[in-house]
DNA sequence: ATTATTGCTGAATCAGCTG
DNA sequence: TCAGCTGATTCAGCAATAA
């Protein structure tokens, strides 16, 4: 059987036998979609195995009668059994059900990532946090080609919303803050992102109509695996559809397992993830944080004598200074002796402070922070 | 008593007297502030008898420590007994309290509008729904200058969410489609408005320190109030604060009611709407302030495809070649990898270089500026 | 313990220019 | 020479679930 192929996945649970602890991944149907209800096949995944849930649910459009453009042609509306609930009540006892098994299934490190409208997001919101889910952000997906408002009777409905959650109040998560900000031109990505609707040669048509009403666009997927992942990590998406968290977590080196129930959508997903094509790793480095790429220690550079011992260092508007001690210790005036960001703390009465980027060298004409001599010193020794 | 004093309306409710059916608004306190609870105040309005309402309750945002930026200065944020809840079914409780009110308060034809944030905003959307409202649309306030994340740890939050509901699914509302397109230069008008926070002469202050925490700016409910009410009407706000809905109401001709505990804001609220002048022009121009930022990342095209990661990127001579990463920077044989016009500046040994004019894609025929890919990002997304 | 971490707006200030 | 204007620069401030 293919990576590709569907897999039936039994109803009953598979989990990891506690007396022999292996890694989930091992029990993990990686890169395949199962056919079935989304609960009863989460139940059949093992708990704490996956790194990250990307879900799509069904909004709960409870959409009236048809509508017409202004031409009078008729638009092409989200009517599938699928989204079909017969009540509130219904559609809460639905979405506790999957975020249940969800929590589950999530490592503790884990996040989740919902999609939806105004007609079932605030239902989901207030799910995920009465389940003890720790919401992050709320991020809004600004449609920059939405449908109009044919009718004139309210404001365009141009956004969807997202929401992002970790497994609770202390809980860690994965937030490739970095990536996210190389990816916006060294700005902090907000929580406002502008990305077009799927069209073009993105939409999964057949015979000319579209194969799902709501199929999202790689975009957006793209840049939530790309901040909240990383390589080698499993995405699970309870309501795969046409499958474009496969394709994305196929292009950027991550696993995937996709839930999905309609024959139709899974045909068109498969053959979608298996055109995909993984993009090759260097492409796939990110900018690495900088406590990973330029960790080295003050004492190096006095070691290395780029800072001897007996310097002095000031701050940019040499208010305070501080002499360098042999072990890489300042002497301050007033000061507790101590490292670089405890003493610039201190001067300052601030609870913290980067040494880094706080102390400068004076080199008779201008100052030099000394983050730049680390610079120097990593070009040296690491190129 | 003049129309700006403050009134202790009394407990018990005076309600409209059955048989003598006078219009609702003869027993109404317009134009005035009831000092006391929101609910109490609320139970003594009479029923049906104001046309909209728009409402700032608490966030519940439940901080933790104090926050302080990278130059060691702290954050001066929302530390206030009247946003500390005990809990989720506290806050529950005391939302299904004031919305129950609300719904009593409304005329058959009238709507409500909602502020929050991702911390409070579902609980109020999910109690809009339970009660029987129905919701119109969910509104993105897109803040042009948020705070940033000081830590790097999440996305910045750099909007809040507002609900527009009607009193039923089959209810009748207001809603100025007209005046919506034209201040938004004969568009639609969409779900997401960019507006500037309060600051400048518009933030109230005393004693150099702001007078409420989260004064919202008098743009937001200026097209609030433009959209979804007529002018006579009357606009309820049981959250006043310091009375930004009172000095809107009074500049578009519209009647406000306020309900508000604290002295302070009392007093604020009164002298600012003292002060406010009706239909002043100026207010126009804040809401015609640029609506779409034209600005594009380079990671915007490398996430839609447009510059695929893997992609070789060269200067117009083709001396040096550069791999697109995944998340937008770029890998050069000899570099830092980095932005576009990092690594640009790099190779040239340039203190800096605009990376859009330097950088080039080879189609296999010939070069094309990336800032030409960029320029068709633009014409297919926001013309 | 270590060390990484901020963007946009509007008011105020100031240098430089003009009439 | 100076008042007055312009543009560049600086600086304070903002609903935050903050390693």
């Amino acid at each position: 059987m293919g990576v590709m192929d569907r897999v039936k996945a039994p109803a009953t649970k598979p989990r990891t036998p506690k007396a022999t602890p292996r890694p989930a991944s091992a029990d993990l149907p990686l890169d395949r979609i199962l056919q079935g209800d989304c609960v009863a096949m989460m139940r059949s995944l093992p708990a704490a195995s996956v790194d990250m849930i990307f879900a799509d649910p069904p909004y709960n459009l409870q959409l009236g009668g048809d509508l017409h453009r202004p031409d009078g042609s008729q638009v092409d509306a989200v009517n599938d059994e699928w989204d079909k609930f017969d009540s509130l009540a219904t559609y809460d006892r639905f979405t506790h059900a999957w975020l249940k098994e969800a929590k589950r299934i999530l490592k503790p490190g884990g996040s989740i990532w919902v999609i939806g409208s105004y007609h079932n997001i605030f239902r989901v919101g207030a799910a995920l946090q009465d389940q003890g889910y720790w919401i992050l952000n709320d991020i809004v997906w600004r449609k920059a080609n939405p449908m109009p408002n044919f009718k004139g009777t309210r404001f365009t409905n141009a956004h969807e919303t997202l929401i992002w959650a970790s497994m609770g109040e202390k809980a860690r998560y994965t937030f490739n803050y970095r990536a996210m900000k190389t990816l916006n031109d060294e700005l902090q990505m907000r929580s406002d992102w502008l990305i077009p609707i799927c069209g073009g040669q993105e939409r999964l048509k057949k015979g000319g109509a579209k194969v799902h009403p709501t199929q999202k666009p790689e975009a957006l997927l793209y840049r939530i695996l790309l901040a909240c992942s990383n390589p080698g990590d499993v995405i699970l998406d309870p309501f795969f559809g046409t499958g474009t968290t496969g394709a994305v977590a196929k292009r950027l080196g991550r696993h995937f397992i996709g839930i999905e129930r309609e024959d139709d959508y899974i045909a068109a997903a498969l053959e979608r993830i298996e055109m995909a094509l993984p993009l090759d790793e260097s492409a796939v480095k990110t900018m690495m944080a900088p406590t990973a790429a330029t960790r080295v220690a003050f004492g190096t550079l006095v070691e290395g004598g780029l800072v001897p011992p007996g310097s002095v260092l000031t701050d940019a508007k040499r208010r305070w200074k501080a002499v360098v001690r042999v072990d890489g210790s300042l002497d301050c005036e007033g000061q507790d002796a101590g490292s670089i960001h405890k003493v610039g703390a201190g001067v300052q009465g601030a609870p913290s402070c980067n040494g880094w980027t706080f102390w400068h060298v004076d080199d008779g004409k201008q100052l030099r922070v000394i983050d730049a001599v680390r610079q120097d010193w990593l070009l040296a020794n690491e190129a």
